[in-house]
RNA sequence: GCCGGUGUGGCGGAAUUGGUAGACGCAGCGGACUCAAAAUCCGCCGCCCUUAAAAGCGUGUGGGUUCGAGUCCCUCCACCGGCACCA
């Protein structure tokens, strides 16, 4: 065996035989335990990135690691072969996008492959081919006919040069990344499933599911967004129809002085009929992006209408406005605005001078008005307060609540709204009452009148599936001039998408192709057109988790599907917490209710892990950032280590040092996975993005980091070769080791339980490797060559290669054979597990402190009674120093940990 | 704007249930080996004052709870992720 250690070989060797032997492939197996580890499949932009690397890590660690438990482990591999970035590279290269797709699978399988990730790759599939997307095209015509498909206008992205429409990644600042046209909002008609159906499940089944980060379920449920109230229905003067609003807040019904409709709202088109200044303020909210964040954070601006509203209650005539940042796509596209209790309102009626009137008080505040007794107090306006001369009996009293209702109104008026809930004054008959007795009150009197009634609101929209793109699954839907939309038959699909196209401008070849979308319609069998547009990319991924269980299945999954799922555990990046997570659920569920399969969540474990960033630098020349690679930088420090600066290794000028930062193309801070596998080896790659961060928090990259695990993973080496060639030992007799060997003994112990729970129950890697770096240095400080103490080491180097495995498999399966072993394959050894004997200590150091300060330390048998822990405390000396004869007031005793005296 | 997260030495991070803050690694400093360099090995390494010892300070800010707070509560600040057509 080598005695230096040679990544390059050896984990050519390893990977040559798990591929010989097959290592990975897993098939059903009812007697044995299954563990079925999913990592997010990549789409195949060219080559592996850092995220890749750290993602597929984590899974091939935990994948290893249950494997060792004995248990019949599936690992698979994907590719998430449709979207834009092929286009992209299609329009700006001319390679079709499915050449370009598959030219990136070959490389990024084979960078995969040097990783020594084990992967049934067996199971592999690309999610752009026909035998793939035929069955979510199928799932999509039977939801179809199930009725939870439908068509309907939507808004998107259009960019008037381009003539296209636009990502919302791809519109920058309000215009066309290409173009630079200011975008429109276009209305076109699109296809939506009902994911709102199932709403109210997606929401209750989060609460059964532990394993999943609390983080992403709060995310989820606010995403949800459940909430209860009112829908009410204010008349409008010369309208037929009501206008409906619905409210969350039906408690400040009272305080409503204006409402607010979106621009695409009916009686704005209605109101800008005979009005062109407002025909021109439509016109204006129509440029500017879609996106939510866009829409909120954009100035807050309205026009009146000249309508009149119908107050349900009052009867008064409230003013209708048309404001930019009432979505037509939320609710009904209209809200009542209580500019006193509502944040928003209050800034747009500030902004128009519109009033507010204040309908709820705090707690405090009705407390007072209660105390008075006065019923009539709580019908005062307190924005006309005059309580002095009203019939209270105890005036100073009513001079306070005066000056507190002041204040209130005052703070309302000038600085914000009062949001909370509260008292209701100042609404009639319901003065007095509380938010749910409001609730109640004004639910039965809208509903007796026919104004209103209780209802539930989502946030959640239904799920636009429509792209106008290329590179996608076609939508299988032919479009009659007699017969309508119409799903295509089932023995005619797949409607498959021509590969060998050829990009002219930006626009989809079979939009542009006048021949492919002509077909027969399958009802009348007349003349008609397909469907154009293909599915968003999320359709793909929101199932394939479920096809990796069936490889060759006819149907979408067959019953293998039952045997390996739900996933026990699936890892990706957190910004997947809602979309992807959500749709992924939602589609379960999907074939759950199609017979396919039995569980009701597709995955108990989720594992988000954070981004890997880098440090930027760059030059700056006449305001413009030239971003230089971290690699071609040298850091130059003073001599306490501190970063004075930087410099550029090619010419020796100084370089600007930029924020950490994701690493991406822009900031030019990118590391290549493959220079440092050459550089480095898997294993090393491997061990330091483990090591570096825990998973779910950010990883900084760092190549001086990376060197420090290469030198660990060599002394390790050094450590077993030099070992493996002294004389044999013994047995090793626990009994008669001396107080150095049974140490270190107790060391590999502790370490094999640290590692095992850190792995297998918390997911800390990091501190995992830190415990075994940690171990290597007590060995390598263990000089014993007695017979035992050979037997010792021994057995901390044989446990130390098993721990390491799922870290660094290659280096773990070659020093395995170094240490002995004939059987070769090391995932059929099992994980270790620590004997408690040797866990056992004799002594433990407690420490003393002195009103929480750390004072001193003692050292106790681990039997030691409280009484002799406070005795022993107080005669330390460094302790009793401090006391000076002052006498405790109070001595609290931790058994084992700590002895805090109060003085 | 809304929702979620993070903040600890020069740097990445550790402290698992409220109990010795800084494990482990990097960088730095000193030394050994060497003709020399690399590699390797040994030691030091939060800040401040100091010859040293000792004390004091210290987990983004300000406050609170507790015998005891990085950890719990409130406030503010900064940064990161998502916001429905990037994947």
């Amino acid at each position: 065996m080598q005695e230096h250690y040679d990544p390059r070989a050896i984990e050519a060797d390893a990977q040559k035989f798990w591929a010989d032997t097959r290592a990975f492939e897993v098939k059903e197996d009812p007697a044995r335990e299954k563990f079925y580890c999913l990592s997010m499949l990549p789409y195949p932009s060219g080559a592996l990135h850092m995220g890749h690397v750290r993602n597929y890590t984590i899974g091939d660690v935990i994948s290893r690691f249950q494997r060792m438990q004995g248990k019949n482990v599936l690992q698979p591999m994907g590719w998430d072969a449709f979207g834009l970035p092929a286009e992209n590279a299609a329009i700006a290269r001319g390679v079709p996008p499915a050449k370009w797709t598959y030219q990136n699978i070959e490389h990024m399988r084979a960078q995969l492959q040097a990783m020594g990730f084990a992967i049934d790759w067996s199971r592999e599939f690309a999610t752009c081919k026909p035998d793939y997307y035929v069955h979510e095209q199928r799932m999509f015509v039977r939801l179809f006919e199930k009725g939870l498909v439908y068509q309907k206008n939507s808004v998107v992205n259009w960019d008037p040069v381009d003539q296209t429409v636009l990502a919302n990644e791809q519109v920058v600042d309000g215009r066309g990344w290409r173009s630079g046209a200011v975008v429109e909002k276009r209305e076109i008609p699109q296809w939506f499933l009902k994911i709102t159906d199932y709403a109210q499940e997606l929401l209750d089944e989060l609460d059964k599911l532990p394993g999943w980060p609390e983080a992403v379920k709060t995310m989820q449920r606010n995403w949800i967004g459940r909430s209860e109230g009112l829908e009410i229905h204010f008349d409008v003067e010369g309208a037929d129809e009501p206008l409906s609003v619905f409210t969350t807040r039906p408690d400040t019904l009272m305080g409503v002085t204006f409402i607010s409709i979106a621009a695409e709202h009916p009686l704005a088109a209605l109101a800008a009929h005979d009005n062109p200044q407002i025909a021109r303020f439509i016109e204006a909210c129509r440029h500017g992006g879609v996106s939510e964040a866009e829409l909120e954070t954009q100035e807050k601006r309205g026009v009146d209408t000249g309508l009149k509203a119908i107050h349900p209650v009052s009867g008064e005539k409230l003013p209708i406005w048309i404001a930019n940042f009432v979505l037509m796509g939320y609710g009904t596209g209209a809200v009542m605005a209580v500019p006193a209790h509502d944040q928003r309102d209050w800034e747009f009626a500030t902004r128009y001078k519109l009033p507010k009137k204040i309908v709820i008080v705090d707690a405090d505040t009705a407390s007072a008005l209660r105390a008075l007794g006065e019923r009539e107090a709580l019908a005062f306006d307190p924005m006309s307060v005059a309580l002095g001369q009203a019939p209270f009996e105890n005036l100073s009293d009513a001079r306070a609540l005066e000056e507190k209702l002041r204040e209130f109104t005052r703070r309302i008026e000038l600085e914000s709204a009062f949001t909370e809930r509260g008292m209701l004054v100042n609404s009639n008959d319901f003065s007095g009452l509380g938010f749910d007795d409001a609730l109640d009150a004004f639910a039965r009197r809208l509903e007796s009148e026919g104004r209103g009634k209780r209802s539930v609101h989502w946030r959640l929209r239904d799920w636009g599936v429509s792209r106008q793109r290329y590179w996608g699954c076609p939508i299988p839907i032919v479009h009659c001039a007699k017969c309508g939309a119409v799903p295509v038959p089932e023995d005619q699909l797949p409607v498959v998408l021509p590969e060998n196209v050829q990009f002219m401008g930006v626009q989809s070849p079979i939009k542009a192709d006048p021949e492919w979308r002509k077909t027969t319609c399958p009802n009348c069998h007349g003349p008609a057109e397909r469907e154009t547009d293909t599915f968003d990319t999320f359709m793909e991924s929101s199932w394939y988790y479920a096809r990796y269980t069936s490889p060759g299945a006819s149907t979408q999954v067959d019953e293998r599907a039952n045997y390996w799922l739900p996933v026990d555990q699936y890892i990706g990046g957190i910004e997947h917490a809602i979309l992807h997570l959500l749709y992924f659920r939602f589609y379960h569920k999907l074939m759950r209710d199609a017979g396919l399969v039995h569980s009701d969540e597709p995955a108990t474990n989720l594992l988000c892990q954070g981004m890997v960033v880098a440090e930027t630098f760059y030059r700056e020349t006449n305001g413009h950032r030239e971003w230089i690679n971290p690699a071609d930088v040298e850091i130059r420090r003073n001599e306490r280590g501190h970063v004075v600066g930087a410099t550029l290794k090619a010419d020796g000028q100084p370089v600007h040092i930029g924020p950490t930062e994701k690493m991406s193309k822009s900031k030019n801070n990118g590391v290549d996975p493959q220079t440092m596998i050459d550089k480095f080896g898997a294993d090393t790659v491997r061990l330091f993005s483990m090591f570096a961060a825990p998973p779910e928090q950010s990883l900084e990259w760092n190549e001086a980091g990376v060197e420090g695990m290469a030198r660990f993973l060599r002394r390790f080496w050094r450590e077993v070769v030099t070992h493996a060639a002294q004389p044999d030992h013994p047995e090793l007799d626990p009994a008669a080791l001396n107080v150095a060997q049974k140490t270190l003994r107790r060391q590999v112990h502790e370490t094999i339980a640290k590692v095992g729970d850190d792995i297998g129950r918390r997911h800390a890697f990091n501190t995992a490797i830190a415990a075994l770096m940690e171990l290597l240095n007590h060995v390598s400080k263990f000089d014993d060559m007695s017979e035992q103490g050979r037997a010792v080491r021994h057995e901390a180097l044989e446990n130390m290669v098993l721990l390491l495995n799922p870290f660094t498999p290659h280096a773990s399966h070659a020093l395995w054979r170094v240490l002995g072993h004939r059987e070769t394959l090391i995932e059929d050894v099992r994980f270790p597990r620590a004997d408690p004997a040797a866990l056992v200590r004799d002594s433990v150091i407690v420490a003393v402190q002195i009103n929480g300060k750390l004072r001193g330390t003692i050292e106790l048998p681990v039997s030691a009674a409280r009484e002799e822990a406070e005795r022993e405390a107080l005669a330390e000396p460094a302790v009793a120093k401090f006391l000076a004869g002052q006498i405790p007031r109070k001595v609290i005793v931790v058994p084992g940990k700590i002895v805090n005296i109060v003085v």
